[in-house]
RNA sequence: GCGCCUGUAGCUCAGUGGACAGAGCGGCGGCCUUCUAAGCCGCGGGUCGGAGGUUCGAAUCCUCCCAGGCGCACCA
């Protein structure tokens, strides 16, 4: 709605300018999927017609007639009930193209922002799950095109260390050692039998087994947080809040700050602490480091803790828009055609290493991210592990393999006239290297990471088919066609780079 | 019972007010002496869960209903 895209470095943004001066409204530009209705259409007229108290053509016509004389036009049309539809001159193209360059689409918004994303945050208690690992793809996804689109960011992964279910892993590791009965409830599965072979402390083993694992996920930790040294902090928080006493219990009174119900701090008979006096700990340091804004990455059977963790920020007279909570559906193994219900305790679940195991780092996350995160996903691990070959990732990583080796066949300096006519499939491809600027935007704005390999199906799609219409290396246009390669190649790696995913120079 | 999310092609999913609803997979049929055929082209396929409503215009917004997932712990 307030999106500003940068228009410095943006023809279509600037094209849009244009024409807003000439409409005396906001026009917003649209790729139509028909040809036939122009290179770019909008629907201003449309829009402002009752306003202007005129039939929508007319008014469509009299912007035509003024649009028909800007040089980057070379034909406008009215249609329908009131389009305007555009064709944009080859000159304007290849302009547009040649401002393409390393950073295209990086974002200085009007106010960056300090952002922090917490992700993951799964307990030390076993090794990630595979929602776990919708939770990193997503997240640092996230993360990552808020980066891109100017704001500075930092990624924190919270440990819970300190409370009953690490107690539980822990002595059922211990109960294993012992060849004792699992306790109550207790975890199972082969990796407690391996912590229960070796010395040590299994926390201390799973910490560092996680933090191995976020690495090879390729998702760049700034800082680590544990639940213990927040919890030194409570003693100092408590105060701060609205608090009452009952049934042997302190509560924060958190229902008149927008919360469903009110939440238990502190056991009054030995003083314990109970999860959600972490909680308000945490949001304290968090909003005390100076974020403009704390983003949580919680799966969606965690979405009850939007409203206490708003609340307990209101609270403590922080704005609760600081906070903000984003929610991803869960993730679904289906094997042998059935879903399975999954436990960590029970030990029946997929981890994280056995899925990048069976269909590796760069499918496992454009599979998790690809998907929009209000949507469940289903992973039927049979059809993922032997779908490889067709799986989208590799029809856009072998675009990018493609550019790069018609780099490899070029010798000295390219040559050739610049075109002053191009082919459909060229002016198709450079309409598409435009687009990126405003699908980062709108993917940063809208925290919705699954558009950027939406578009990047789209954009190799594009190249697969001026590549297989068009020769690059010899042509009479050979400079030019080097500028779209290249352009095409950096946005790929770009966009794949936004998701975590590889560029491979040879496939 | 209350709250959040979802329901679009055989399957997996895009599409948060605009022009006949799109892609991948699967099915069928074509294209390699030329920069990678992990590619390209073509053909089939849909009452957008259902019913009302708002609007010049609705898959998209509102209401109700149906179906599924997840919550509604002194677990995290």
């Amino acid at each position: 709605m307030t999106r500003s895209p940068d228009t410095t470095g943006n023809a279509v943004a600037r094209l849009a300018d244009r024409l807003s001066e000439l409409a005396g409204a906001a026009v917003v530009l649209e790729r139509p999927s028909d040809p036939s209705h122009g290179d770019y259409a909008t629907n201003v007229a449309l829009r402002t017609a009752p306003q202007h108290k005129q039939p929508p053509r007319e008014l469509a016509a009299d912007l035509a007639a003024r649009a028909a004389e800007l040089e980057e036009i070379e034909r406008a049309e009215v249609a329908g009930p009131g389009f305007l539809n555009l064709w944009v001159t080859t000159e304007w193209l290849v302009r547009a193209l040649a401002e393409i360059g390393a950073d295209y689409g990086a974002g200085a918004p009007e106010q960056a922002q300090k952002i922090q994303v917490e992700l993951i945050s799964a307990n030390p208690a076993g090794p990630l799950t595979v929602g776990s690992a919708r939770n990193g793809a997503y997240g640092d996804s996230v993360a990552r095109v808020l980066a891109y689109a100017g704001h500075e960011v930092e990624r924190e992964y919270y440990f819970n260390d300190a409370g009953r279910q690490v107690d539980l892993f822990r002595a059922s590791v211990e109960a294993r050692r012992r060849g004792d009965e699992l306790p109550e409830g207790g975890y199972q599965g082969e990796y407690i039998d391996e912590l229960a072979r070796v010395e040590g402390d299994p926390v201390a083993r799973m910490l560092e087994e996680i933090r191995r694992e976020i690495a090879e996920f390729r998702i760049p930790v700034d800082t680590w947080r544990h639940q213990g040294e927040i919890e030194k902090h409570v003693a100092e928080v408590l105060p701060k809040l609205d608090t009452f006493e009952a049934e042997g219990t302190i509560w924060a009174r958190t229902s008149a700050y927008e919360d469903d119900k009110d939440r238990p701090l502190v056991r009054s008979s030995d003083g314990s602490y109970l999860y959600f006096a972490a909680d308000v700990a945490y949001v304290r340091d968090k909003l005390e480091r100076g974020f403009d804004r704390a983003i949580y990455v919680l799966g969606a059977d965690h979405h009850g803790y939007v409203g206490r963790l708003k609340a307990a920020a209101a609270m403590l007279g922080y704005d609760p828009e600081r906070i903000e909570v984003l929610i991803y559906q869960l993730v679904h193994i289906v094997e042998g055609g059935e879903t399975k219900k999954i436990s960590k305790r029970r030990g029946d679940v997929v981890f994280l290493h056995e899925l990048i195991a069976k269909i590796g780092i760069d499918a496992a996350r454009w599979y998790l991210v690809s998907r929009g995160h209000d949507q469940p996903i289903d992973i039927d691990v049979d059809l993922a592990a032997d779908r490889t070959q067709k799986n989208p990732v590799y029809y856009v990583q072998y675009a990018h393999a493609r550019i790069a080796g018609i780099l490899r066949n070029v010798e000295g300096d390219s040559a050739g006239e610049t075109p002053t006519d191009l082919a459909s499939e060229e002016r198709d491809l450079i309409k598409r290297l435009l687009e990126f600027p405003l699908v980062v935007a709108e993917s940063a704005e809208r925290r919705a990471p699954h558009a950027i390999p939406i578009y990047a199906i789209r954009l190799a799609d594009d190249f697969h088919r001026f590549y297989h219409e068009h020769r690059v290396v010899g042509s009479e246009t050979e400079a030019f066609r080097l500028t779209l390669a290249r352009a095409t190649q950096s946005i790929i790696a770009r966009a794949l780079d936004l998701i975590g995913v590889e560029a491979p120079e040879r496939m």
